[in-house]
RNA sequence: GGGGGCAUGGCGGAAUCGGUAGACGCAGCGGACUUAAAAUCCGCAGGCUGCAAGGCUGUGGGGGUUCAAGUCCCCCUGCCCCCA
């Protein structure tokens, strides 16, 4: 007899691989039986390099797209690439390379290092951000939202590289405000850029989170406090002359404790507010313009944080409190933001701890007028009392509680016309500008006569120019480009100039999955009955990182789409599953603080540092260059095949939690793959084979252990099924299930009639084939199981194979387990207690005497209490 | 400072509705096979105690509810995340 073949992934997987490609197994069916399924992936950044992080992602989803066909969904799985962003422009300004060219070449490098995984993924539905045929439409959005009046232009603040004479993204600013590539301290300049008004839809992105019961809890409260919805009132503080004469003018201030106004002892501006030059008096004007000076280099972070010093200089105009008739200075201070409310607030020292901080330092009246309840006036060692209470020293208003003096207040000052009841957002407009070249270019034309003119549609796409310089200094390459920005008004044929600035990738990002449906469309970015008919997104695959922003964006983007009469869905996304990082085991030594590479350490059991000898210290973090703690993909697969990968990936930890990659638990997943293997072959040599389909089998005629191999079988299917029904996925039980199914069937498959041991082979290879796709496909094609084993029907549990004639009975005496007893499957409760009250068990422990009480749990236990 | 989450053997992790804590795997130990090793197969394994049967104890700490608590309630400690 010839050597059994053994299991060499390297000679399996690429041919299935090539196979499925060929009889094109993993197209998107646009017609015919079985519900649509959407599974999706967070599409990557073409960086190049796949890493364990993208591996977890995309294994996660194609399992699931792999059960959903078996289950005889149509599925759609598709994969693209977030393609636009700075590392190709830094390439080009470091190395000369052509930005698109560069891309390209990461996009091929990393679809056939994800095609090495065996994702079922359908290739023909690939999109790339940063190609015309895709940025094209994303113009023509950009264009729907400038028509439905979302898209508008205003001054920012942007962060000013005073070296290089270059805007940066605020991710090349690091913690100390310094520029990445200069090392200057940044500043911060205005500019006029594009917004969208995410705020309009405010209201319904925080609403609609309810309808979102498929999301992790975290994620929505995560985006409902990033909205930041809060009720309160504008109330308007009236500008004095020099003589105490109202101008005329009214500082208006946002407040969610309006209870407070009584207790305001100044009024504070942003240094940022447009009105700070026209109400600073002459001979405050020099501190005051050095003061903005200095604002404009702290970041935002810097200015709010609470533990940090209030810095403030009054601009030497007073206002009047309107609901005390008091006359206030008016100051501008660091704590104060200009994008947030009205950019102005009123100082209550004595109920607002920064407000109580800013008073300390320049001594500025502290006033109390809220006391707790049932209480007497307290004093204000510790800080603020910011809790509601009893207004006191209010006028009108002495006695009120906290909450019914606002709505006293805010209607008292609508009667009066100095304030309302006001809804403010934390959340601000989206500002979409961005001073780069590798971005999608917003397709608008500035001209002198017609001012913005959007780029006619037929004209689209405004493209990206080629032939352009990289300097990394200076403005945008694309406004540095003269040819490029200088063209003819669509509307008037006079000299015009082009837009110069791209859009952020995320606007890029915020619709890829509705491109999904209908790719090619070269009239619309996507027909209506295609996008209706695929989305909202069954189950949405990312990491944590993106539970604000790309998630809050893709979901406004929806709702415009949708009252553009584009799509007909509220929420883009049915379920999400946001899955943990991975981990690479991490060497550091504690004293010098560098990084060890695991393979410079000699013995893992004693880490050392292999120059000074220190003990080094070992941890699991997310795997980076930096750290050594990478392992690459390719590696891994090279080694073992990518179905252990995918096994070992899924098996480690649940999808939501870190998982710490160790390569002796990748052994054990090989390890049990080899044993599949050699349990097929086994049965291979004794003649056995699927062709045969399935021969019926007689309940009655089984012997003891095809009894247990069939309950083992059946208990399997219903236990994957139930670790992966929707929404609580957990692949790593169900990689456990297939684990006892092969101990079981290793221990009786041999003794087993033939139509019995078919069942077990047969339902094995189905469970594990969206697990371990190359190896069930080998191992089907081997046992002559006809076609493909993705082909086939998911198993369905046969209940009454699980039936047991006995089964154990615990016995407890009050609450602890004492023994345990074989009794009927099918007794009753009062033949359990005869049971257990009879037993063995009961007898030493009641010592004859009769139980108090007898607690019957049927199929579990008796507790009996003494 | 506010909000949310987590804490189970040497390790990763299991454990429906409160009902046998530690499934499955890794590492470990013992045995078989082998000249030997690797690979493979069989077995053991929370801790303490006992020759054994067994007993006691045990899910970060303390208290509570219950016949019964990893699971529910209160307090505390530690770690993580988000927003400040």
């Amino acid at each position: 007899m010839s050597e059994p073949a053994r299991y060499r992934p390297q000679a399996i997987e690429q041919p299935w691989q090539r196979r499925w490609q060929e009889e094109e197994r993993h197209h998107t069916p646009e017609s015919g039986e079985g519900e649509p399924y959407y599974a999706l992936s967070m599409f990557p950044y073409p960086s190049g390099n796949l890493h364990m992080g993208h591996v977890r992602n995309y294994v996660i989803t194609d399992v699931i797209a792999r059960v959903q066909r078996m289950r005889g969904r149509r599925v759609l799985h598709p994969m693209g690439w977030d393609a636009f962003g700075l590392p190709a422009e830094n390439a080009a300004i470091e190395r000369g390379v052509d930005p698109g060219a560069w891309t390209d070449r990461n996009i091929a490098a990393m679809r056939s290092q994800l095609q090495r995984l065996g994702l079922s993924i359908d290739w023909k539905r690939e999109v790339a951000t940063c190609h015309a045929d895709y940025y094209r439409w994303t113009q023509w959005l950009f264009l729907q939202f400038l028509e439905a009046g979302l898209a508008y232009r205003r001054e920012a603040t942007v962060n000013w590289d005073p070296v290089d004479q270059t805007v940066l993204a605020n991710e090349q600013v690091d913690g100390e405000g310094r520029s990445w590539r200069s090392g200057a301290l940044v500043e911060k300049r205005q500019l006029r850029q594009w917004f969208l008004k995410i705020t309009a839809y405010a209201d319904q992105l925080l609403d609609d989170l309810d309808q979102l019961q498929g999301w992790p809890e975290r994620v929505r409260t995560m985006q409902a406090n990033w909205i930041g919805r809060s009720s309160g009132a504008e109330l308007r503080f009236p500008v004095l002359t020099a003589a105490g004469e109202p101008t005329g003018e009214t500082i208006p201030v946002f407040t969610t404790r309006a209870d407070t106004i009584h207790g305001a002892s100044y009024v504070v501006l942003a240094p940022e507010h447009p009105r700070v030059a026209a109400l600073t008096t002459p001979e405050h004007q020099v501190s005051v313009e050095a003061f903005c000076d200095l604002v404009s280099r702290q970041s935002e972070q810097e200015r709010i944080a609470e533990d940090r010093p209030k810095r403030g200089v009054p601009l030497g105009t007073s206002v009047r409190n309107p609901a005390s008739g008091e006359v206030l200075p008016l100051w501008i201070a660091d704590y104060v933001l200009a994008e947030y409310g009205t950019g102005a607030v009123m100082g209550v020292p004595a109920h607002d701890q920064r407000d109580f901080v800013f008073a300390r330092q320049y001594e500025l009246p502290v006033r109390q007028v809220i006391i707790p309840e049932g209480s007497d006036e307290h004093a204000f060692e510790g800080g603020a009392w910011t809790e509601p209470g009893v207004l006191i020293h209010s006028g009108p208003f002495d006695g009120l509680t906290s909450a019914a003096a606002r709505k006293a207040i805010a209607a008292a000052a609508a009667e009066q016309g100095w304030g309302e009841e006001r809804i403010q957002y934390r959340l601000r407009d989206w500002l979409i500008s961005r001073q780069r070249y590798w971005g999608c270019p917003i397709p608008v034309i500035h001209c002198d006569a017609c001012g913005v003119v959007p780029v006619p549609a037929e004209q689209l796409p405004v493209e990206l120019p080629r032939d352009v310089a990289f300097s990394g200094k200076g403005a945008s390459p694309l406004a540095q480009l003269e040819s490029w920005v200088n063209v003819t008004c669509p509307c008037c044929g006079k000299q015009a100039r082009r837009e110069t600035d791209t859009m952020d990738t995320f606007m890029c990002s915020s619709w890829y999955f509705l491109r999904y449906s209908d790719p090619t469309s070269t009239t619309l970015p996507f027909g209506r009955a295609a996008v209706d008919s695929w989305l909202p997104v069954n189950q949405y695959v990312g990491g944590i990182e993106h539970a604000i922003l790309h998630l809050l964006y893709a979901r406004f983007f929806t709702k415009v789409l949708r009252d553009r009469n584009l799509l007909g869905f509220d929420e883009p996304f049915s379920r999400l599953l946001t899955q943990g990082m991975v981990q690479g085991i991490t060497y550091k030594n504690p004293h010098t603080g560098r990084y060890i590479a695991p393979t410079e350490v000699s013995d893992p059991c004693d880490p050392r540092d292999p120059v000074t000898g220190e003990v080094l210290e070992v941890f699991y973090e997310k795997m980076s260059k930096s750290k050594h703690n990478g392992v690459d993909p390719a590696v891994v697969i090279d080694r073992y095949g990518a179905d252990t990968a995918r096994m070992f990936i899924l098996f480690k930890a649940p999808p939501e939690k870190d998982l710490e990659w160790d390569d002796a638990d990748v052994e054990g997943q090989f390890r049990f793959l080899q044993r599949l293997w050699r349990l097929v072959e086994g049965v291979l040599a004794q003649g056995i084979s699927l062709a045969a389909g399935s021969p019926a089998i007689d309940p009655a005629a089984l012997s003891e252990g095809e009894r247990e191999l069939r309950r083992a079988v059946h208990g399997a299917i219903t236990a994957i099924d139930d670790d992966l029904s929707d929404g609580h996925y957990q692949f790593n039980t169900a990689v456990s299930e297939l684990m006892k199914l092969s101990n079981a069937m290793a221990a009786h498959l041999e003794a087993a009639s033939q139509p019995v041991a078919l069942e077990a082979l047969r339902t094995l290879l189905l469970l594990l084939a969206p697990f371990a796709p190359h190896l069930a496909e080998e191992l089907w094609h081997r046992l002559s199981g006809g076609g493909s084993v993705h082909g086939q029907r998911w198993p369905v549990a046969d209940a009454t194979a699980l039936v047991q004639d006995t089964v154990p009975l615990v016995i407890q005496v009050k609450g602890k387990v004492r023994g345990q007893l074989d009794v009927p499957a099918d007794a009753d409760r009062a033949t359990l207690e005869k049971l257990a009250l009879a037993s063995e068990v009961a007898a030493r422990w009641l010592e004859g005497r009769a139980p108090s009480r007898v607690i019957v749990v049927p199929g579990k236990l008796v507790n009996l209490v003494p």
